[in-house]
Parts: structure tokens; sequence; C-alpha cells
DNA sequence: GTATTTATTTAGTGATCACTATATAAATAC
DNA sequence: GTATTTATATAGTGATCACTAAATAAATAC
């Protein structure tokens, strides 16, 4: 063991705990009283191990995108453009609608809409959220050259249109929309693909 | 003039500038304080006109219905589903892209994550939401009627995919992201639309 | 053992939150 | 004129905000 007084909690038990709250409420609806007192630990304490408010919202967003990450790992190298597309909105309404964390998704909506106080915060989100477009833009000018995706589509435009469509799987969820509705919607969306080059 | 000392601030002007905080910052984002400051009056004043800060967001959410309402009203009388449904669109991004107003909207991202404090606004706005996809859905279903629309389709996930293209373009318009690029976003959508009756 | 290090607990900081008590100012009613 | 009514400005309420100073507890280093 290490010099000092050993931590009593777990911290990765507690960030846990501190990412479904900001998950749920967002970055300025949970106080660090009301996070310390769900992650069982005094404020100190909590000030000692993750250092302040907004480090503590970075260091869940970390463990955050591990989860959302994933749906673009797994999908990414699907064999084509459509099985990519239909891959990341299956995923999205997965993540969005499981029951075993809070609706919606923390990349998106954690500080989408926040006090002037926060405007740092939601530009640093703002930017994060410009990562996934990007890798979907390459994915599609890659499936444009080896043909299952018509040459006529701007692949930026068509990452952004599975954005779109992730960030209101999101917002819907959030809104009390079931899996099944979103599901739905993910069906009309492919119905009929429209990009293949025929 | 009736009884009593005059007003000495215009209430409906005084309501505009809530109604943009508002829209900008969500319920929880801007204090009775700024408000105040930002309407040119005392804080009493704010409360003798307008009660308290729930009924000042529900005031401005009314002045708001005016603007996103009227997307509907223009739209579903359009001959076609399909024009309904790109009419939508299009109207949508005129209103989240628009630089008279704050990005985005206020009827989703007003009071969509909000602390536990705000629930039970969250819920009330969450209802509102469900008013644009019925009178879509009503819209889908005559269109099934009269030709334009395959009856393989249901009118209440055609309603919800559209609700959710509109939840998108709010989010990506709050995010930064331009009206050139979200029209783009609205062209991809109705490239193919793929729910005529053949 | 003593010194050092780190986490803990208790109790607080000033700032801001939504909201209001009180007194005064400005209009009409008569 | 006086009485009534409503809006104003000043100043303040207790609660909560993010954050911390200070003392103590529990580990290692030697």
């Amino acid at each position: 063991m290490t010099k000092g007084r050993p931590r009593k909690f777990d911290k990765d038990v507690a960030l846990e705990t501190a990412m479904k709250l900001f998950w749920q409420h967002g970055y300025e609806g949970v106080s660090i009283a009301k996070l310390a007192e769900a992650m069982g630990i005094n404020v100190p304490s909590l000030y000692s191990a993750f250092g302040n408010k907004e480090k503590l919202f970075m260091a869940a967003f970390d463990k955050y995108s591990l989860l959302g990450g994933h749906i673009y790992i797994d999908s990414l190298n699907k064999k084509t453009a459509r099985e990519v597309a239909y891959s990341i909105l299956k995923g999205e309404v997965d993540l969005v609608t499981n029951p075993d964390h809070p609706d919606g998704c923390m990349v998106i909506l954690g500080a989408l809409v926040t006090s002037s106080d926060s405007d740092h915060i939601k530009k640093r989100m703002d930017e994060m959220r410009q990562t996934p477009p990007k890798w979907m833009a390459e994915r599609f000018a890659q499936a444009i050259k080896e043909g299952d995706l018509s040459p006529d589509v701007d692949p930026k435009s068509l990452a952004c249109y599975i954005m779109t469509l992730n960030a209101g799987l999101a917002v819907q969820a959030k809104s009390g929309v079931g899996k099944k509705e979103l599901m739905k919607v993910v069906d009309i969306a492919m119905k009929n693909w429209p990009f293949v080059a025929y």
C-alpha cells in the first residue's frame, strides 16, 4: 500500500455514480453536495479525489466515452456503408434506452443548454461531438471507393445526417419515447437506404 | 388608463427578452436576477408582472409556440405527405438557425435536462412535445387515404421519425452546425422519400 | 518509537438562488 | 382635496451554490 491514509471508498465506483447523475441531470443539474451524498462520501473527499466539479465531470465523461465510443468502434468496420449506418443507429437506440442507465446520451445532452457560467464546458462538449461524424465521413468516403455507396453522396453530409438522427434519438429517449418506437424510426431511416451505387 | 400607477415597461417586450434568455440557456440556466436585468426592470416588478419563474417561463413558452407552431400550421396543409415532411424539416432548420434568435428550439431543449427540482417542468415540456407528432400522424394517415403515401407505412412511426429529425436538427444547431449543412441533412432525408404508393 | 503523508470529518467561506416585506411613487375614483 | 389602487425601488429573507480551512485519523518510512 502507498504512503498515507488509504482511501475508504472505491474511486471508480464513486465515479460511476457521478457519471450516472451527470448523465441524468447534466453538468449544472446536479450539485457537489448531491454528488457527494450519492457517492457516499463527504464533500472534501470528493474534492481530494477528483479536483473540482469540472474535472469530475470530465472524468465521468471519459468513463461514458467507453460506452458511447463502442458504438462506433463496433460499427465502422462493418462491410457496407448501409450496415455501418444501421449498426450506429441501432447502437444509439440501445444506449439511450438501456434501463441500466439513465435515458439519453451524456455527450449530447450533458452540457448542451447551460448558463453563461458553463459556456466553457458546453464548447468543449460541442467539440467532442465532432469526432464521430469525422470517423463516419471517412468510412463513407471509403465506401464510395469500394462501390457500396453512390459517388453522388457527400460523405460529410451523410455523416451529419446520421449524427442528426443520433442526437434526435437521444432527445426522444430523454423525452420518454421507448425503445420499440425508436427502433421503428431507425427502420424508417434505413428502409430505402438511398445511396447505393446502382 | 386603468386605476393605479401605470407600468413603466412594456410587458410584451420584456417577455420577448425573457423568452430569448430561456431559449438560449434553458429554464434553469438563467436566474431571476439576470432576467430582470436584461428586461430592464427590478426583480419585484418581474414578480408583480409575471408571478414567479415558472409562470414567466410558461408565458415565454406560449410566445415561442407562436413561432414554432407556425411551422406546422404552414406545413400540414401542403398537398402531399412528401411536401408536408419537407416543409416541416425546412421550417425547423430555418427556425433553429435564424440569427435573429438564439440557436436551437426552446420547446425541445428549454427543459430537457434539468435538476430534480425542475422535474415537474421537464415533464410538462415532454407532454407539449407530443402534440406535433400527433398532428403529423393524422396528416400522414390522410395521405395514405389520398394515395400519396404507401399504406405499408405506419403514420405514427413516420411522424416520430420526422420529430426525431427535428430534435436532432435543434441539437445540431445548438452545437454550432450551420444552416447550409443542416439543409443538406434535410436534402438527404428527403432524397428518396421512400413512402410513395407506387 | 517519531516524522511524514494522505484521507477523513467538522464546520465553515462568500456568492448566488428564488422570492418578498416595506415604504414610496403615480395613477384613478369620488 | 382624500381614499384607493397598483407599480416602483430598496433592502433583505433563508436556502443552496462551489469550494475550503483546520483538526484529526490512519497508513508508511525510518
